[in-house]
DNA sequence: TGACTTATATGCGCCATGCATATATGTTGG
DNA sequence: CCAACATATATGCATGGCGCATATAAGTCA
């Protein structure tokens, strides 16, 4: 390995950088547009669902498409994110993450636009409220055509079975989202994010099931749930289901003994 | 669920939008500029190392830095990572890809700068040749100061052993580099791509080390390895090591019998 | 030739998982 | 009030992966 690393590496910036800022003309390079789009998702009856806005404006008005934003020159990614879902979905506070930058040139007809696209979580509580505030926006169930972590992108299906082309590459932002999801799951305390304050085990299950695309196993997906110490039983149960009430639990994250 | 989406969502589009494009004026929005920066890591001795280059601009001239440049208005962002990694470390067809989004309003004195975080992954050999190529190029190894997957800056070590403050957010990337690479080892045959045409199990082993940052046990990676179906047997062994040789494998990716 | 060093093969115990069985505890319909 | 019902919860058992230990193989080097 050659290295010829300077001695110490010492900060050479200061007053000098202050006098190069000052003078600096940002106006220099020509500049794509920076956007963000945000799959919002859901999982009820072991099945995922999003939330998608008919665009009004060209290109491609009329057609589905994620809620999105152009990104203000001041303005941090998550920050953008979570305005596009607040003005379109009427949504705040809810768990908002990067996934991936969307930039081939030809995916917005207008000019280059670089979508940084983020994916959010919500209970069906909270996302059936959402959906039904606005107008021009809609539920769709997600089919995901590939197994596993394969990857591509996924249908958007109506109520009524009919399958939706949507805007740009948004079918492969919801399938990245769907990858991600599905690969945190094996490491990483997701689902919750997915659940109300309280949930039996058999909805967390239905919750990994919807995410997975795939039946779990309920015994071992028990065990496994319960000695991973993220759980806390709540002391109630359910009421009123016909049969035995499951144990109520909620999210405790990693208390230590 | 509330849903009121299209009749069938037929496209909209067609000649009303090419007269529309004709018309659109791309600069009504002030933009961030975007650039990307690739954080080219390779595996040797169970350590991770990288390659900086020494910034010779402002603002923080004499940082060492990730090799980076600003996207081109037609260019797709994987292009513009290849063409840094080209005309900094004299590097082509490596892996290379996408890691995360860095966008924090001031990670940039100048302006806004966004940057599209890549990775890249080389053998040794290739690695040590492009280190060696050009004028303020260096390799640093990787101190990680967290373990598993928790994620954070990591420290850039030179050959004596002093650590160096890099550039702008450039260490918070090559931490997200790393556990990028971590939490992939888990599921896809990475790790091929550090290595050369053909190796030995315990070269392999001792990559799988440097990336995880702790040591693995050798005969459950064995077999794991050889179980997996991605080796491939050269026939060969190596020669003039001082004790029995071991078998040479090349990477076979998923052949059916 | 024999010491040395690492590769390779085999066996054993532990633990997570899948599957089967048994018991518990609510609601619902007589 | 009681029994049927449906699901929750608990327990046992076979299987397979993994960590660990042991034994043998095959080169180099003095």
């Amino acid at each position: 390995m050659t290295g010829r690393p300077l001695n110490g590496g010492a900060a050479l910036d200061g007053d000098d950088d202050a006098h190069f800022l000052a003078s600096y003309d940002a106006s220099v390079f020509e500049r794509p547009s920076v956007a963000v789009d945000v799959a919002l998702l859901t999982a009820s009856g072991g099945e995922l669902f999003t939330l998608l806005v008919r665009r009004r404006d060209r290109p491609q008005a009329g057609r589905w498409a994620l809620p999105g934003t152009f990104v203000g020159l001041a303005e941090p990614l998550e920050a953008a994110a979570a305005r596009a879902l607040e003005k379109k979905a009427g949504l705040a506070g809810v768990f908002v993450e990067q996934l991936y930058t969307f930039g081939a040139p030809g995916r917005d007809p207008r000019t280059r636009v670089i979508s940084v696209a983020h994916y959010a979580l919500v209970d069906p509580a909270r996302f059936v409220e959402a959906a039904r505030g606005g107008e021009g926006v809609a539920t769709f169930k997600i089919s995901v055509p590939w197994g596993g972590e394969a990857g591509g992108p996924v249908r958007a299906v109506d109520e009524g079975g009919c399958v939706h082309a949507l805007a740009f590459d948004h079918a492969d932002i919801l399938g990245a989202a769907v990858k991600r999801l599905r690969g945190k799951l094996n490491y990483a305390p997701v689902g919750f994010e997915l659940l109300g304050d309280s949930f039996t085990l058999l909805e967390l299950q239905r919750v990994h099931e919807a995410v997975l695309g795939r039946p779990l196993n309920k015994d071992s997906f028990r065990r496994r749930m319960l000695a991973s110490g993220l759980l806390e039983p709540t002391g109630q149960s359910e009421t009123g289901v016909g049969h035995r009430p499951a144990s109520l639990y909620r999210f405790g994250g990693a208390v230590a003994p």
